[in-house]
DNA sequence: CGGGAGGTTGACAATCGTCAATCAGAGTGG
DNA sequence: CCACTCTGATTGACGATTGTCAACCTCCCG
């Protein structure tokens, strides 16, 4: 089902570029070499997948639009999401350059990708060095973004667990130009937060409201939420921004 | 403190070698090159660290010989491990590429280890492109783990947790050419497991006692891990060896 | 032989899950 | 406009996996 409005094909990778130059130095080159990479518009409507686990992904997928999630079964069948994506962010770098998928990748909302084939993504990687770096740093903050959510998940009770995700997700969007950070929509239901932290949507639903009830957060329409205080909500989630990695030392390839 | 037997330099990083090949093809050219990284060499003592939190690291390290972890500290005071490393391992590509380390490296044994400067590194991924990917796949692989430990601690309950780390372990040892997977000197404390699983020690204990009774492994030494069937373990464990991404389907560079 | 780290065990507590009912809101067709 | 339906949110009662606390044991090592 591809798009058809590819009229603006030059600027549509701008978010994309936009990320990546958080990530590392490019100069026009490289962002021209970027808007040159050949790709297909997809439209994606809520809950269609993008890739599922044991899939070969041939495609890496840059979100323009829309929210998407990836999630893994475990033998249960009951379902841990790993990663929740943005626009801008680059979606299924991994499965695709590893070949066989260990995940699923869905969307939560509906949304627009572009999609990029796999050896392309190679070839600029390689040809324009700081594209490759930048590349592979938005992996490794990827990376490092797992490892707080395993710290999360492992060590965190509830009510600190969501704080922190919330606090993650009011910056992240900040990052990524989208909105208020302390007053954002947050495209999930409480079975989706239970998947995303480990917990089950009861309980999810209770820690919400209590967060709520202390005043640390409101919740105006059906899925947005308001922080009411940054500085206790962030206490109360141990949020530490570092792991963002929001500003990288030496963004330079020499 | 850096090691005196610098005599057979140009072997010393064939485990990191033969570790890269299964990522990536390299030629002569490109073995030679890593051969030819300018490196200190470094002794180092059991609960020595690599790098803690927050730290600059401007190095990165090659497990020669030992374990090593990577853990986190949050606000209670609790420690979540978040990998093992093990020799032929690069350990802190993520740390000293993104400048600020989000983690801490320490020692789980006495062992060597190669520091190569981040420069190098950056300059080999790039002029030496197989180089390059299999590095870069190498990060892909350790995020894939890192998804499936986020999946292991938030979604498995003790016993199913407990056995799938002791199949990853197996199977990793079997990779970097450690040993009978089937029987293995595991270099971890229980405290240090239940960092990992997100458990007390308490309970690790209980579970590994259950597993042993219900004769799934066997424990003969201090920290000898016999499996006494795989195959149970393996369903016990909810263990599938996919995230491992232990054979890629396009691993040269076109 | 003494000290310390780590392993083992029991009694009890609590965070979180399960089950199940009810409620609220959005979309749909008549 | 109003039943009807479906998904998701909310709540209560109860259960259980896992944690806490504390004691004791075992082994290694100086």
């Amino acid at each position: 089902m591809p798009d058809t409005h590819e009229s603006d094909r030059g600027s549509i990778l701008n978010p994309l570029i936009r990320r990546l130059e958080t990530r590392a130095m490019l100069d026009d080159a490289d962002r021209a070499a970027i808007r040159a990479l050949p790709m297909k518009m997809r439209a994606l409507e809520q809950h269609n997948y993008i890739v599922r686990e044991r899939d070969r992904a041939e495609f890496s997928c840059v979100m323009l639009r829309g929210f998407s999630m990836r999630h893994k079964v475990v033998g249960t069948g009951d379902r841990q999401i790993v990663a929740i994506h943005m626009p801008g962010e680059i979606v299924d770098l991994q499965n695709s350059l590893l070949g066989v998928a260990d995940h699923s990748v869905q969307m939560l909302t509906a949304g627009r990708a572009a999609l990029i084939a796999r050896e392309d993504i190679k070839r600029i990687a390689f040809d324009r060095p700081n594209v490759g770096l930048a590349l592979w740093i938005d992996t490794l903050v990827d990376a490092s973004i797992f490892r707080e959510w395993i710290a999360n998940v492992g060590r965190r009770d509830a009510r600190t667990r969501i704080a922190h995700l919330l606090c993650e997700f009011s910056l992240r969007l900040k990052l990524a130009g989208l909105g208020d950070p302390t007053n954002y929509e947050l495209p999930m239901t409480q079975e989706q937060l239970a998947d995303t932290t480990g917990l089950t949507s009861v309980h999810v639903n209770r820690t919400i409201k209590s967060l709520e009830a202390d005043k640390l957060i409101e919740r105006i329409g059906p899925r947005s939420i308001v922080i009411g205080d940054w500085r206790k909500l962030a206490e109360t989630g141990d949020f530490d921004s570092n792991y963002l990695h929001l500003q990288q030392s030496e963004l330079v390839l020499q």
